[in-house]
This record gives structure tokens, sequence and C-alpha cells, in this order.
DNA sequence: TTGAAAGCGGTACCAT
DNA sequence: ATGGTACCGCTTTCAA
């Protein structure tokens, strides 16, 4: 239990060698007689040796570790662009620390000190504020993660064209004239221009923004929001994202009320239950994995050294299901 | 952007003394003089120095860090768990690696390498191997998160008692006679031991076990159990958790179809959904923050060589709101 | 009160 | 093919 490793030297003693040797044997590099190769291997198997991270980390000047920082972590959202980030960093043998913000105290003094412990940190739009970001780029590799308002030296994003397709979809094509922006622009840059593409597609028509009904981006606050979006007397309901949604959808099935017959609903993001629930989720589908993958990979680069472009924006996709009132 | 952050050496240089004293002031011990004090603190403004985690560490021999190992990350449930063990690892100024084996291809010998960075583990059952858990807990202080088999040095979890409860509750006070167990015990010891309360329960009354449903844990499994559920002709839908039960709740409104009136459904945590949607879900509520804090507070204590408890308990409670039939 | 120096556990350069 | 050794950045005796 108490962790009574042994050490380079130990273990060099042990097998009658250098510690330079034990090294080179433990990473496969250099030159090494197989005789002496195999005295080592011994050594190191029959102690379960394995080098401290520490010492392997400060000798080569890396941590070999990197931070993700989001909001929060719960939901299907954050788990998919984690998925993404792992499968980048992983395979590269970089270990990844999750940082939900939410659940810090002090957040911003918090994020200086995980940048002690990483190589460089892949940030959530929206997160921390314009202050600490900047102190923390001037200093460390940093990667934004979607659109964030302050100067950030590289950001990944998704587009927001079939967003606004979406809108235009919901009012063209099924003449919807009541809609309501389900979520809080306030805070989130992904908002912010979601309520914006809202907006101008109903300007686009000659049509009045609809109205704005701040909400937060679970599961539980779209459950919440029913009350409010039924009394409105609304004939669509575009949410911020699919949890809500969701969410929102749950409420509306359990009051007995139909979607998309009484009540239009859309989301952003196509998380996997939007394809299940039924009706089916009228969302907008982002490359969210890729998103994690792509921001990941520019901070390698990063901290390589490498030259990396400053933004990189990936494709969305309308994606018309049952709740919008397509089919049913 | 590069790294080039100061060390002690250079600060001291600075500062016009040794890093000896550099550290002292950094960290406000040992007795400095207040002139003295002052040009450190001075030189350490001015290049904003933060001491190097990795030297810290190494001269500490030790990481400020623990991991925590779970199946996956998505979802309520483990957003609480975390929540409770980031409440404790926080004010103590130790950082938490929050892994998810489901995204590592070789989770065995990846979490081997993850037991290098960190001074502890905790691992949530059913998410490793036997094997592996015993070469860990053989080498650095390891918590079981919730009931394994394996012979594990610490453990924390909840009591069945509740859930089986909640079985019998179904059983006699609503006099329901087809039940399903919505979950699958393989590979989860949680499950388990809720499978077998589920079927004591039944036996308690002299009934047939009910059938099981074997589906994963998250909500989309739910929502894809929905047709073999209604299928079978069940009058009620034991769910392994909420996220399960909730998806089912939601995938059967979407067909129109009533809880409790055609489906009575409930299930297991107490997620901050169950008590928002309407119908209310019917559970039994963990006190899941309360889990993951101990389980830190324990591991941390093991770090430090203190003796430790091997087992705690912590109760759960039945929660009965209209999902079930007790009101609606 | 302050500094010199010895580690902590590795890696890698430079000789041999 | 090996070994000696000088770091990496910080903490901490031990003396002064």
């Amino acid at each position: 239990m108490t962790d009574d490793r042994m050490s380079v030297r130990e273990i060099a003693k042990l097998a009658g060698v250098s510690t330079a040797t034990v090294s080179r044997v433990y990473r496969g590099v250099g030159s090494v007689s197989a005789a002496t190769r195999a005295k080592v291997q011994a050594a190191i198997e029959q102690y379960g040796y394995r080098p401290s991270h520490l010492g392997e980390a400060l000798a080569n000047r890396r941590h070999g570790a990197l931070a993700v920082v989001f909001p929060g972590l719960s939901g299907p959202y954050f788990a998919e662009l984690i998925n993404g980030v792992e499968s980048v960093a992983v395979p590269r043998q970089v270990s990844v620390h999750v940082i939900g913000t939410h659940l810090r105290r002090e957040a911003p003094d918090e994020l200086l000190d995980v940048a002690r412990r990483v190589d460089g940190m892949a940030i959530h739009g929206g997160t921390v504020p314009k202050t600490v970001i900047m102190e923390l780029a001037a200093r460390h590799p940093v990667v934004m993660i979607g659109p964030d308002p302050h100067p950030a030296p590289v950001v990944v994003r998704t587009d927001q064209q079939a967003f606004r397709l979406l809108v235009s979809h919901l009012l063209a094509d099924h003449g919807l004239r009541k809609l309501v922006f389900v979520g809080n622009p306030e805070g989130s840059p992904d908002l912010t221009e979601r309520w914006e593409a809202f907006a101008a597609a109903h300007a686009e028509l000659g049509l009045r923004p609809g109205k704005q009904l701040r909400t937060g981006l679970e599961q539980t606050h779209g459950v919440q929001a029913a009350d409010e979006v039924l009394a409105g007397g609304f004939d669509g309901a575009v949410c911020g994202n699919d949890e809500t949604a969701l969410g929102l959808m749950m409420a509306v099935l359990g009051r007995g009320l139909r979607v998309p017959g009484d009540l239009v609903i859309t989301g952003v993001d196509d998380v996997p239950m939007s394809s299940l629930v039924s009706p089916g989720l009228t969302t907008v589908a982002r490359p969210l994995a890729e998103l994690g993958a792509t921001a990941t990979r520019l901070l390698l680069d990063l901290i390589n050294g490498a030259d990396v472009v400053p933004e990189t924006v990936l494709p969305s996709r309308l994606v018309r299901r049952a709740s919008c009132g397509c089919r049913d």
C-alpha cells in the first residue's frame, strides 16, 4: 500500500549496470547488448519497476499531460467532446486533466495552478473571464474550443450556418410565427452566436426576432422551462442545445401534449438521444468529437512549437426529424 | 506561448538571495526577515513566478494528485460523484484526474500508467478486472467506490435496503405482479446486488423473480428498451438507475402512453431530473456526493498512512413519487 | 535569518 | 555497448 517503488539507481545496482543502461533498456532506445538487456529486463520485471513519472517529466521538461477546461462536465455534450480529446491524446501517451470550472470556488486561481501541471490547455468558450485566458495564454499553449469573444491565440469552432438554416426552415417551410429561443446568451459565446442567427433568420423574412427565454443548458433546465414555454402560447421552441430540448420535450409529453402537434421543438448538437426519442428531435449536428480531437491536435502542435492556424471552423449540418413537423 | 517560466534559481539570483529563501517566502514557512521577504516577493510578482509542480512534487515525494476511475463519465450520476470528490480534494489542494475507462482501448495497462502520476486512486466498482485492482492495490493506496466482488482494501458503498423496500412496495402496496428488471447485472456489482434484492423481495412474498431485461445504464439505453418492455406486457419496470428509467419514461410518453397508468416505472439514484419530470420518478435516493467525498477522504487518509476502516456503508432512502402510482 | 549543498528519480551527453 | 555525470526545479537539513 505504501508506495515503496524502486528507483533507477536501485534497479541499476541490482542488475549490475548503470542507470543510463536501465533507462535505455526500459525505453528501448540506444544500443544495448542482448545479454545486458536480458539482465536488466529481469530486474525490472522482478521488482515491477516503473519509472517515476515525476523524474521522467522533470528530465524531459514536459509533463506529458494537458488540461481540458469545461464549464461543467455533466451530459452527453461534454462526454463527446472528451471522447474526441482522448481519441488523440491517448494514442500519443499524453494524459488529460478534465476540469469543470463550475465545481471550483475560485476557478481563475485554480486554473493558474492547473497550468503548472500540464503542458497546455484546451479551454471551452465561456468558462473563464478574459483576463484569466490572457494571463494563461501569455505563458502557456492554449487552444479555445468554441467561440469566445476574447482575443485567443488559437480557436476551433463550428459554424452557425446550419442553425440559421434551421430557424429559416421553421419560419419559411413550417410557417411558424411565434418562436421562442430557449437558452441564455449571456456568458455563453455559443448561445450568443445562436441568438444572433435566430434574430437574423427572422429579420431576413422581415419578422420580429421572437422571444428569448433564458435558461441553462442542461436537461433539467429544459424541464423547468416547460411551464413558461407552454404559457407563452408559442408554436415552436428553438432550444440552445439538445439537452434543453429533450428536457422540454419530456416535460411537454408528460403533460399529455404532443410534439410537434402542440409545440414544435428543436435542439442543437445531435446527441445520441436525439435520434432515439419519439418524436425524433430536429437539430443541428455538430462534429463534437472532431471538435475535441482537432483542438487537441492543435494544442499538441502548439506545445511542440509548430505553427498553428489561428482559427479552424468545422461544419455543422441541419438534421430534420419529426419534432419540427417534417414527418411523424 | 512557449513556456519560458523562471526557476527558483533565477528568482533567487534576481532577488539576491538563495533558492532556499525564495522557497521559504513562496510557501510562507520558516523565518525570513521582513526586508528579505519584500525583496523576494517583489521578484516573484514581477516575473509572475510560480514554482514548477514537478520540482515541488519530486522534492516532496508526493504528486498532490489522485485519480478517480469510472466506467464512463457521461450523465448526472458521475457528475454528482465527481462533485463529491472535488468537494474534499479541492480544499486540500490536491488535483483530481478523472478517468473514464470506456474510452481507453487498453484500460488495465493504462491504469498502471495513471498510477505513476498520482498518490492514490478511487476506483468505481465494475470498471477494471480483478487482477488489475489487486496489482494496483498492492503498490498504491486504493479505495473502491461501490461494491466490487474483489478483495479490495477499502470500499465505500451504499446499502441496498431501500431498493429492496422499493420492490416490496410495488409488489405489496401497488399489487403489481409482472415486474421487469431493466439493467444488466453482468459486469456491474451495483446491479448485481440490485438484481438480488429484486429477486429477494419477490421471494419474500412467495413470488417468482420476474424477468430481467439487460440494458446499459444510460438514458439512451432506457429509450431503446421501450419496445421490449412494452411488448412484454409488464405492469412495472424497475430500472437499474434513474437515467435508464428516465429514458424509458420518455419513450413511453412519446408513444402516447401514460405513466404510471400504462406502466409503472422506477429508478435508483434520485438524480435532479427525477424530481422535476412529470410524473415524478419514484426512486431510491443515494448520497452520491457524499459517496465521492467519503471515498476521497479515506483515500487521502490512506495516502497519509493513517488507519482506515475497510468498509463504509452509506444509507439509501426510498423516495415515492408519482411514477409508481403513489399519487398523481 | 540565511545560504550551501544534498537529494528526489529520471534522462542524455560525453567519454571510454 | 557502457558508464560517469551533469542537470531538470524544488525542498530541506545543517551550518554559519
